[in-house]
RNA sequence: GCUGUCAUAGCUCAGGGGUAGAGCACCUCAUUGGUAAUGAGGAGGUCGAGGGUUCAAUUCCCUCUGACAGCACCA
């Protein structure tokens, strides 16, 4: 006897189960037109499914936000049914919707090319125009494997294998094609509606993995309606006038060349905008604490050994050999163990801390030439690095400062730093004083001075993310023990700094 | 790196086995009231590089290099 609340709140029971059908049939008939798919207690699923517990129910209509995932899911079902329609013998794998449509890749000897997309848009445009309802099946799952082994699935069939054992294998029909999916599903092919587009075919690794199979992906666009289709296809044109490739040139910035791959030539305005930056950036990080240091870019490859960059990033760094020496450099291609250098230079003592030392650090790496990206991945960069040398206490407190100061207030005017707060742990930006002379940190042990820099680096490589901490060894015995908290962080600390480790993140 | 597409004038592109074309930009002259384009003329290219096929290659084939999209990578 379910109770189905609705979200007026009113509640219709019934005598056994119940689909979400007959309840939008129920309430009238322009809702049972509208409904593509219900939310039961919150959760998506299909028309057809079978209530048999009190419950809340919502419908979706393809005006409705949850909507618009379902049509793009539905889309790539049928863009695989018109790719094995056209192409016999293309295997199906996996075709999500994703942010803005859908994609579904397929095991082909021969990928798709841009050329194939129209015919298969055609032939998706006959499917839908079929409007056969989708129809949801539980099979057990040995059937759902040999049945996709006998039809030469293998993608499939190692999908099902996969799944945890208390899954329940279900499967999607459309018509006479069917596909392994969890669901839920519109009404019938029709729903999707007209407004998509497939956009363009790429490579793509089976479960996203470099060592399995590359698959024939192919991307679509899909929207409840041709105007929005329309928007987003003009988005797309906005952004690509405002690529910035395309502005360097226009506006004359700079440029690149095949004798210096993944390096930038900076023009002269393009060079006045990089000094801005940069300028803005120094002005903050010395109102933050921060030293500024330079360091070296060729260094020794005893070096790398001991940071441990050799053993891990030996294939992505540039190295430079010397005639009449007998020796192997390395162009740097991360700052950390050249501030660690300096920090080991002399005798520290803990009064230093917390040290926060920054770098616009030159650096190269070799990237991999499919990553290249304009001058927003490349090979030739300058880091604004920083490294904070501080006691295990520090860390904390130092850690929420750098995360949390990227949106902080600039509270400086140049050569002017915030007032330390008084000894609480946790950052003020918004009531720093901007008048206060800076506070040179080896006067100021435990002090809360601002932290962190803006870890944006100008023509940059790729992202990083994590903070970690390198044990330093040379500390006097009595010392605290030390950690390297970073802004732009390296996954090896010198080797150099084996004992008096303290760790963290 | 992988899959696919591509590489022709400064830019955007067309072309196609018989040593190259347009628009814009540029230069010259004329014009100069007019908001996305004044008129006339001119200059500008070893058709990415190297091999091969051919009487002949920018065009067809191969290799390389680079770019673009996605995937993988991203200290």
């Amino acid at each position: 006897m379910p109770a189905i609340t609705l979200p007026d709140g009113s509640v219709r029971d019934y005598p056994g189960a119940v689909t979400g059908t007959a309840i939008a049939a129920a309430i009238g008939p322009g809702l049972a037109k509208a409904a593509v798919a219900m939310a039961l207690n919150g959760k998506l699923v299909d028309m057809a499914h079978e209530i048999t517990a009190d419950a809340e129910i919502r419908f979706i209509t393809r005006k409705d936000a949850d909507a618009l995932p379902m049509i793009r899911h539905d889309a790539a079902h049928v863009m695989a049914e018109a790719v094995q329609a056209l192409y016999p013998g293309t295997q199906v794998t996996i075709g999500p919707a994703i942010e803005g449509g859908f994609y579904y890749d397929f095991f082909r000897k021969d990928p798709f090319t841009p050329d194939d997309l129209p015919a298969i848009e055609t032939k998706m445009r006959d499917i839908i125009a079929a409007n056969a309802p989708f129809t949801r099946e539980e099979w057990p799952r040995d059937d759902a494997i040999a049945f996709f082994e006998a039809r030469g699935e293998r993608f499939k069939a190692e999908l099902i294998r996969d799944l945890p054992p208390n899954e329940i294998i279900s499967i999607y029909r459309q018509g006479d094609w069917l596909d392994l999916c969890r669901g839920p599903h519109l009404r019938s092919t029709g729903d999707i509606g007209t407004a998509f587009k497939l956009t363009k075919v790429a490579g793509a690794y089976w479960r996203g993995d470099h060592r399995n199979p590359m698959l024939s992906r192919i991307y679509g666009t899909a929207w409840r309606d041709q105007k929005e289709l329309d928007a987003h296809l003009h988005q797309l044109e906005e952004a690509e006038r405002r690529d910035h490739r395309k502005l360097g040139r226009q506006m004359d910035l700079f440029h690149m060349q095949d004798e210096a791959v993944g390096s930038v030539f900076w023009h002269e305005k393009g060079w006045r905008l990089y000094r801005t930056v940069e300028a803005y950036m120094r002005r903050k990080q010395d109102a933050f604490g921060y030293h500024e240091v330079k360091t070296p870019q060729l260094l020794d490859r005893t070096l790398w050994e001991q940071s441990g960059h050799w053993a891990n990033y030996r294939s992505h760094m540039f190295i430079a050999t010397i005639e009449d020496e007998d020796k192997v450099l390395a162009v740097k291609p991360m700052n950390c163990p050249c501030h660690v250098q300096i920090f080991n230079h002399g005798l520290r003592s803990y009064r230093e801390l917390p040290l926060r030392m920054a770098e616009f650090g030159a650096c190269h790496r070799y990237e991999p030439s499919g990553a290249l990206h304009g001058i927003m991945r490349v090979r030739a960069f300058t880091q604004d690095d920083a490294h904070i040398f501080c006691t295990e206490d520090q860390i904390a407190a130092e850690t929420v400062q750098f995360t949390g100061q990227p949106h902080a207030p600039a509270p400086m005017m140049c050569g002017t730093a915030p007032k330390p707060p008084s000894n609480s742990p946790a950052p003020k930006p918004a009531s720093a004083t901007p008048s206060t002379p800076a506070r040179a940190p080896s006067t100021a042990p435990n002090s809360n001075l601002y932290s962190a820099t803006p870890s944006v680096a100008i023509g940059n490589a790729a992202p990083c993310k994590s903070i970690s901490c390198s044990p330093k060894a040379s500390m006097p015995a009595t010392s605290p023990p030390i950690a390297a908290v970073r802004g732009r962080s390296c996954s090896t600390a010198p080797s150099s700094a084996a004992s008096n480790a303290s760790s963290a993140s």
